[in-house]
DNA sequence: AGCACA
């Protein structure tokens, strides 16, 4: 196995990234990216020395994070080939979550304590998890699946593209939908395509945002909206 | 290659 021995994580670790992205930048494109695997609970990216061109995202649940590792794996980002593994230990914000958080400086401490115990339910648990198959994929996934490495990078700009649409969407609905977020422009359809459409915004960080806030939204309980970056 | 949470 590539990922080695580390067991399922609900944290992702990804390194092999372009260190000339922005941190900011980053952490957008990779939750965009990422939120069609599940809920998204924190990206961290750090550009230190020792930490940059690497980033962790947090999935509420171990069986995103699992589809993640095998689907996104080596997914051209940025021109560069993502290796993703588990993390090895589990980030703060869950922590906090389920109230086993402990401060940095208190932690040593406990390192030292809780060396000898084993973690076995919590294992046990995560194995159970990866044992589910995917189902649903994004349309970033299933485009790099069908293309190959060669694939074009997802890279963001200011032109989202939709996929899933019920065929009998208009572009009249879209609008509704979309023109709440700022940045708005228009809808394109393309009537020989039906299911897909074109929403332009002003710049990429609104069209981000308006990507983030209807990624997955139900336009029919069977047509949960597919929403990348447009190819250039 | 590199596993953190400023």
């Amino acid at each position: 196995m590539l990922s080695g021995d580390i067991p399922p994580n609900q944290t992702i670790y990804i390194k092999n990234i372009n260190e000339n992205v922005k941190k900011e930048e980053l952490k957008r494109s990779l939750y965009c990216l990422f939120s069609q695997y599940g809920r998204i609970l924190d990206v961290v990216a750090l550009k230190t020395p020792k930490l940059r061109g690497q980033a962790w995202v947090v999935f509420s649940e171990v069986t995103a994070a699992s589809n993640a590792v095998r689907q996104m794996q080596n997914f051209p980002f940025y021109d560069k080939p993502m290796r993703i593994q588990y993390a090895k230990t589990k980030s703060d914000c869950v922590a906090k979550a389920d109230g086993t958080y402990v401060q940095r400086e208190k932690k040593k401490k406990q390192e030292e304590k809780k060396a000898g115990r084993k973690r076995r339910t919590e294992e046990a648990q995560a194995d159970a998890a990866n044992g589910f198959v995917s189902q649903t994929n994004g349309a970033a996934a299933a485009s790099f699946r069908k293309a190959g490495a060669q694939e074009a990078a997802l890279v963001p700009n200011n032109i989202l593209f939709i996929q899933n649409l019920p065929h009998e969407t208009t572009s009249n609905m879209l609008q509704l939908l979309f023109q709440q977020y700022p940045g708005f422009r228009e809808v394109r359809m393309i009537e020989a395509k039906p299911g897909i459409a074109f929403v332009e915004f002003e710049d990429e960080e609104q069209s981000s945002v308006a990507m983030q806030a209807l990624q997955g939204f139900k336009v029919t309980p069977q047509n949960p909206m597919e929403i990348t970056y447009a190819k250039k």
